[in-house]
DNA sequence: ATCATATGTTACATTTCCTAACATGTTTTT
DNA sequence: AAAAACATGTTAGGAAATGTAACATATGAT
């Protein structure tokens, strides 16, 4: 870690400070730690204690919810940023969740839709049909 | 465009064959086109057609709402996938938004937090304190 | 041409997430 | 010790996402 990382994540300010330098209020600056959106240090009797990084964070959260984001979507964007920076590499599309249809069934179903117009009524689930576009 | 992009950008199909390819109901997909998530075709008569990429695109749209996403984070969150696919680079750093404080400003609020512990009222925008501490 | 079905649009009701407000106890400062 | 700042918990209110319903238009089959 450069030494301007470990400036940049030193604890030095409270929540007080916090504060005023982005103008959320305490409940706001400890509901975004409640959902794990930034991680203070605490002193020995449990004061928060927030580094320079947890400012810039925090002013980023505020950007973005003032854009209409929700903390879910503010946290999936934080981690993106964060995986950009360090590895510089293209991100991974996102999870691969799509449960497979066989590709009988798919051609199937397409065959049966191009040539009638589609009026059938099979339940299927959902799918990644890039298999079958190239 | 590639022969590939072309194909799987072309308009294939209803709103009734995207509902049962996504799982998700026709008032949900007009929903995120009314959000500008999709842009599918209309037909003559004004009927939707929705193409491959679109059908891929709702998926992961359904996928990020069940994560708890809400729409305006899954349009900056395609944004960025988009961004990345087409340049392989990097993110910019979500937009520099941040109003500036004058040196003079902070500087003076940080030597008399960092001296006095802070007990002060300066009212204060919000800044990047980055320039302070490289 | 007619009929049945799919789709389009609009409006209202319902549920979940973020913020504000308050209460109470603990730590820190003077 | 008294006051200020902070921690935690609970509660209530406003906005977003979806469901549902009503009615009009478009489409395809016979």
């Amino acid at each position: 870690m450069s030494s301007s990382n470990i400036r940049r994540s030193m604890p030095l300010f409270s929540i007080g400070i916090v504060m005023q330098l982005t103008e959320l209020s305490a409940r706001q600056i400890r509901y975004y730690e409640e959902h794990q959106l930034i991680t203070p240090m605490r002193t020995d009797g449990n004061r928060r204690l927030f580094s320079l990084n947890d400012i810039d964070r925090l002013l980023e959260i505020k950007d973005l919810l003032e854009q209409g984001v929700n903390l879910a979507g503010i946290k999936k964007l934080i981690i993106v940023n964060e995986t950009e920076l360090v590895s510089n590499k293209p991100i991974q599309k996102s999870e691969e969740i799509r449960k497979d249809l066989s590709d009988g069934e798919l051609r199937k179903l397409l065959k049966s839709e191009l040539l009638h117009g589609g009026r059938h009524r099979t339940t299927l689930r959902q799918g990644d049909m890039s298999r079958f576009f190239h």
